[in-house]
DNA sequence: TGTACATCAGTGAACGCGCGTTCACTGATGTAC
DNA sequence: TGTACATCAGTGAACGCGCGTTCACTGATGTAC
C-alpha cells in the first residue's frame, strides 16, 4: 500500500496538524500516538514512517502552532483601526474566544509548564517562536528605542500568556473574565 | 505494623510535602505514587490509607504549595525597605533563585497548564489560592480604590506567573534573565 | 513505451514498561472490660 | 492496672490498562532497463 510522494507529504502534514491541535487541547502527555493517528485517519504503526519519535512530533507541531499564532497576530494587526498595534493583538489574544479554544490557540498558554519539561529540541523551537512573536510586538512601539521596545514586548507577551493560562485555570467565570479584561486594559497603557 | 496516631499524622504530612515538591519539580503526570512514597520512606501500598486517589493528593498538595507561596509573599513584605510592597514581592518572585527552584516555588508557574486540566476539586483549591495571593498584592496599593487595586493585583500576579514560566521555557539564559528583569522593572511602575 | 524489480507508506499484532489501584496479610496500637 | 480483642498503618505482590515503539507483512508506487 505504498502511497505517492504527494499523498505521503499530505499525510505528514495532516498528522502534524492533528498533533498541533490535540497537544494543545488535551496536553502533550494525554495525547497518545494511536489517538492522533486515528484522528488523522490512520493506524498507529505508520507513525514512524514520518517521525522518529513522539518528541520529534512535539517539536514540529510546536513550530506549527507558534507559526499560526504569529499569523493571527499579523491578521489582528491588519484589521486594526485607530488602536495601537499591541491593542489589536491583545484584543484577540485576551479574548474569551481564545481562552475557550485551547486547540487553536497559543501553545505557550495551553502547554507552558509541559513545554518547560520537554526536550531541548522542542524548547529551542519554542524559544525561536517566542522571539518571533516578541519581534512582532516590538514593532508596535515605533517611538521607542529598539532595546526598550523589545523589553516591553517581552513583558507584554509573557503577561498575556500568564493571563490566558490563569483565566483557564480558575473555576469562577467572572474572575476568569476579569483577568483577561484587566490585563487588556493595563496593556493599553503600555 | 499499625502506627500511633501521631506517627500516622506525621506520615501523611510527610507524603504531602514530598508530593507538593515533586509535582512542582517533575510535573504531576511524571511524579508517580510509588516514587513519592519511596521518597517519603514508605512503600506504595500504604498510600491509600491516607488519600483516596492521586487526584486528592494533587488537590491537597496544591493547597500546601500555594500556602507556602503566600508565606513567602508575607516574608518578602516584612523585609521590604523603602520599596513598595509589590516591588518586594516581585523582587523575590521574579528572581533567578525562584526560576531555578521549581520544587519550592509557585505552583502556578511550574504546573499552570497541567492544573488547567486537573479535576474540579484541584482547580477550586487553585482558584482560592490565587485569590489569596491577589488579596495580598492588592493590599500593597493602599491609595487605590479596592476594586481597582484588585484589578491591578490580578494583572501583576498573572504577569509574574507568565514571566517565570517563560523564563524557564526559553533555552537562552540571557533572554531568560531579561524576561524576569524587564517584568520586574515594568511592575515597579505599576 | 513496456516490463521487472526495488522501495516504502500503511497495517495490525506484539513488545516491554510503568502507571494507579487493589488486596491479603502483619503486627503494633488503641479500646473495652 | 491488666488482659483480650478490634483496629488499621504499612508491606509487597498482583491487577488491568494504556503508553511509545518495533516488526513482519502487503501491495501500490517509483525506477531502471
Amino acid at each position: 500500500m505504498k502511497k505517492s510522494r504527494q499523498e505521503t507529504a499530505e499525510t505528514r502534514r495532516r498528522v502534524l496538524n492533528v498533533a498541533a491541535a490535540e497537544f494543545r487541547r488535551a496536553g502533550i502527555n494525554a495525547a497518545g500516538i494511536a489517538d492522533l493517528m486515528a484522528t488523522a485517519g490512520l493506524t498507529h504503526g505508520g507513525f514512524y514512517r514520518h517521525f522518529k519519535s513522539k518528541d520529534q512530533l512535539v517539536a514540529e507541531s510546536c513550530a506549527i502552532a507558534v507559526g499560526s499564532l504569529a499569523d493571527s497576530f499579523k491578521t489582528a494587526l491588519s484589521k486594526k483601526g485607530k488602536h495601537g498595534g499591541l491593542e489589536a493583538i491583545a484584543d484577540d489574544y485576551l479574548s474569551k474566544r481564545h481562552r475557550d479554544d485551547c486547540a487553536g490557540g497559543c501553545p505557550f498558554a495551553s502547554l507552558g509548564s509541559e513545554l518547560v519539561r520537554s526536550d531541548n529540541a522542542t524548547r529551542e523551537v519554542a524559544t525561536e517562536g517566542f522571539l518571533k512573536l516578541v519581534d512582532i510586538i516590538a514593532e508596535q512601539f515605533p517611538r521607542t528605542r529598539p532595546e526598550a521596545a523589545r523589553g516591553r514586548a517581552l513583558v507584554a507577551l509573557s503577561a498575556m500568556i500568564g493571563a490566558v493560562t490563569m483565566s483557564r485555570l480558575v473555576t469562577d467565570p467572572e474572575l476568569s473574565g476579569a483577568i483577561l479584561s484587566e490585563t487588556k486594559e493595563r496593556l493599553a497603557k503600555f
